[in-house]
DNA sequence: CCTACCGATCGGTAGG
DNA sequence: CCTACCGATCGGTAGG
């Protein structure tokens, strides 16, 4: 414990961002006000201007660990030598594990990135697309005819669309947990990926 | 053609609809002006405030419409008798047309019910619940043992996550378009439907 | 000279 | 249908 720095600097800051992206969540970044934040956190605007230059280093800062934690969430499951069905299976379960510990940071993310900057929100965005590679790349895999088809892609999103689209729904005091639902969306996935027909008008890929 | 009153009113209130709703869609409810509406109709605040009260009126406007559209949609394809996969096919792709025709209002939908009063947005929400009522419906008769374990629910919201998903990832001018996707949503859910095992710890639905 | 923090208020802009 | 504004509140910063 050094003398010249407060012991909880850091723990502020992560406080801060927290109630931030619990706001921010909430009322949507652009109708969340700093002054809720600050009251939020018990601290005056000042000393709120003191750990974050701005209010929109709150926004990128959620977004970008939020997004961090996807990305090496999803190297470590590919990591592992698995069948691409096990691997799909972990895939499924480790993201939604994420997503319901960061719930709010997750929201911001998907709700929110259209208030980033340009260059912020590319690179934002290209770590999403890494995500969405990890999972793409198993369900070419599973269906090679798909990834040739260009299908590989777009079936992800749908995938995506389940498990991002949970967390509008469900409440987190509701009797239905995450946990018991992340087999129901990979029984449904693995399960219905085998019976697809690829279009006859084969489309080419979105990227 | 009646004297006293402008020959296009209502086409005006479209015109405007339309255009906050675009406006509404892109940048939010909150962070998108007044100004901006106006000047996307190529009127002036003051001409705009003539045909709309205020900004909370475009909201609700917007997201009444548009829930009751597919309330009809949704009551439209039950009518007709058909066998559980062909009705589940018609409401999938019923829906996915009139989301691909109404992308702007989908959008604000799904994002800005959180800007309207509790009871605008449980009017909305009831609405929307009665949609998911008519898919909840053939679900559980595609898999009446998922309807006892109060899965229904949770599998028709799975479902509509892949369709709401679709227009975050889907560019209008991409290559991939919804008519082409909406078969192998179909595909998906009904290939994968039979495969789900109900969890051993039941959970009881939400709702 | 540093950090952590306060009460008060800045210039600019929102909806109306 | 417009220009000219309002009361309120925004994000951000001053001195101490």
């Amino acid at each position: 414990m050094s003398r010249g720095r407060s012991a909880g600097y850091d723990d502020q800051r992560g406080m801060i961002l927290a109630s931030a992206a619990h706001l921010f969540a909430k009322h949507g970044y652009t109708a969340a006000s700093m002054n809720q934040v600050a009251e939020a956190c018990g601290l005056s605007k000042a000393t709120l201007y003191h750990y974050y230059k701005d209010k929109y280093a709150l926004l990128l800062s959620i977004a970008e660990n939020h997004v961090s934690r996807l990305d090496a969430i999803v190297a470590a499951v590919l990591a592992k030598k698995q069948t691409p069905e096990r691997q799909m299976r972990a895939l499924i379960r480790s993201i939604v594990e994420e997503y319901a510990d960061a719930q709010d940071a997750h929201r911001v993310l998907t709700e929110d990135v259209k208030f980033l900057g340009p260059e912020d929100r590319e690179r934002v965005l290209g770590k999403e697309r890494e995500v969405v590679k990890g999972f793409a790349k198993v369900v070419g895999e599973l269906r090679p005819d798909m990834k040739k088809a260009a299908l590989s892609k777009p079936l992800t999103m749908l995938l995506f669309g389940m498990i991002n689209w949970m967390f509008t729904w469900m409440k987190p005091e509701g009797e239905l947990d995450y946990e018991s639902m992340a087999p129901i969306v990979a029984d449904l996935f693995l399960g219905g990926l085998p019976g697809i027909n690829v279009p006859t008008a084969s489309p080419v890929a979105t990227e």
